[in-house]
DNA sequence: ATATCTTTGTAACACAAGTTACTGTAGTCC
DNA sequence: GGACTACAGTAACTTGTGTTACAAAGATAT
């Protein structure tokens, strides 16, 4: 653990804060798919993402679901972190976009890190700056883009997350992401077809403008 | 200065933290309308609200306005807070809402403050994580609300931040901040005065459906 | 190979929201 | 008072998106 944690997080965090993470951490992996963090849940530790990438979504009262970013190594959840301090229940639903390991913090050491490590403070500051920005952005998404700039920006986004160029799932999927309906994805993937953007096959979408 | 300082904070941070905060900050006063900051704006100081409220607005590269949230005494701009760490420039506009006095407290003292006052730590994070909920509520609006839903609850949050049921606005600046246009706005009011939701009148609006 | 299920394509329609255009009305300035 | 401006009301139309319904194509199981 210690290896791949070195890996990712040796540029901004000194070798005692690393062993701390090493000794207090709990090591964890989740498969593409399975559910991390659902709505309500109370949080005892923090996740950092080690490798792989996260879904982070929104649900409204009716159930219907919305995707607000995606987080890749190097992360956190920074809604986690303000939950953690809080000892409130989770107000979104993380899910592993591939197969995907992180750490888990106990929260007592954030604090005892947060007084001491002048890293992890800047890390944390970084980190609710970051995902601060992700909403700004995810705002524009959804008030500015009409249903056409919105998916093609899905499909870019999660081919650059996955680094794949063919994006592997369904107009129905896709449809709950950004909460739309199937039929409309399926219009509106067609349409970017036309144009040569997108090539579509079976459960597959081949992204040609990146 | 100090006393109203005092007022406004001295249930969250210890006496020798206001007064350092007396020593180093600066008073400034805007009057309702005033703008604050500005998009692009190079930030040198964070402001802490001491009276009044902040409307805090996010522009498309059209020009095209949304309202994000209000601020309101207590609170301080997160997004702002991000920006002096990260030295980068303001995602965001923010206008006096009412008459406005707030402390602007220069960039340098926060890294002092944050390793030296548990107090402040505890309010940065504090605030982040309120910020963050605004935001995810400010999601939840434009994604899952219709424009009827959306109209009612900006004047609902205006006459609250205000507090004044008559909210004195034009259907026009309503128009700007919720981003769709004036006979939309004019339109659907019609339609919640004749629910008795609301009384319309030149220039002000009555919210009876608080 | 047949049946079944999942995924995709498409047509026809409904509806919310945006647009254009015009009118009326309340204030302001001369 | 007359001219002007800002604000509000409303009608008629367009457009984007959501809905319902059905068919076809590909995958999977028996």
């Amino acid at each position: 653990m210690l290896e791949k944690l070195k890996e990712a997080y040796h540029f901004i965090f000194e070798d005692e804060l690393l062993n701390e993470i090493d000794r207090s951490g709990q090591l964890k992996e989740f498969k593409a798919g399975e559910m991390i963090i659902d709505f309500g849940d109370y949080l005892k530790s923090m996740p950092l993402l080690l490798d792989g990438a996260i879904k982070v979504l929104r649900e409204d009262s009716d159930g219907d679901e919305l995707l607000l970013y995606f987080l890749e190594r190097g992360d956190t959840c920074a809604m986690t972190l303000s939950c953690c301090l809080g000892t409130t229940k989770s107000e979104i639903r993380a899910v592993a976009e591939k197969d995907t390991t992180l750490i888990m913090i106990p929260i007592e050491k954030m604090e005892e890190w947060t007084a001491q490590y002048k890293t992890w403070r800047n890390f944390v500051f970084e980190s609710y700056h970051t995902r601060l920005t992700e909403m700004l952005d995810t705002i524009d998404t959804i008030a500015f883009l009409n249903m056409d700039e919105r998916i093609m920006k899905y499909l870019q986004d999660k081919a650059k997350i996955n680094q794949d160029e063919v994006v592997s799932s369904t107009h129905q999927q896709i449809a709950y992401d950004l909460h739309t309906s199937r039929v409309v994805v399926s219009r509106i993937l067609k349409k970017l077809e036309i144009e040569g953007k997108i090539k579509l096959n079976r459960n597959q979408i081949e992204v040609l403008d990146l």
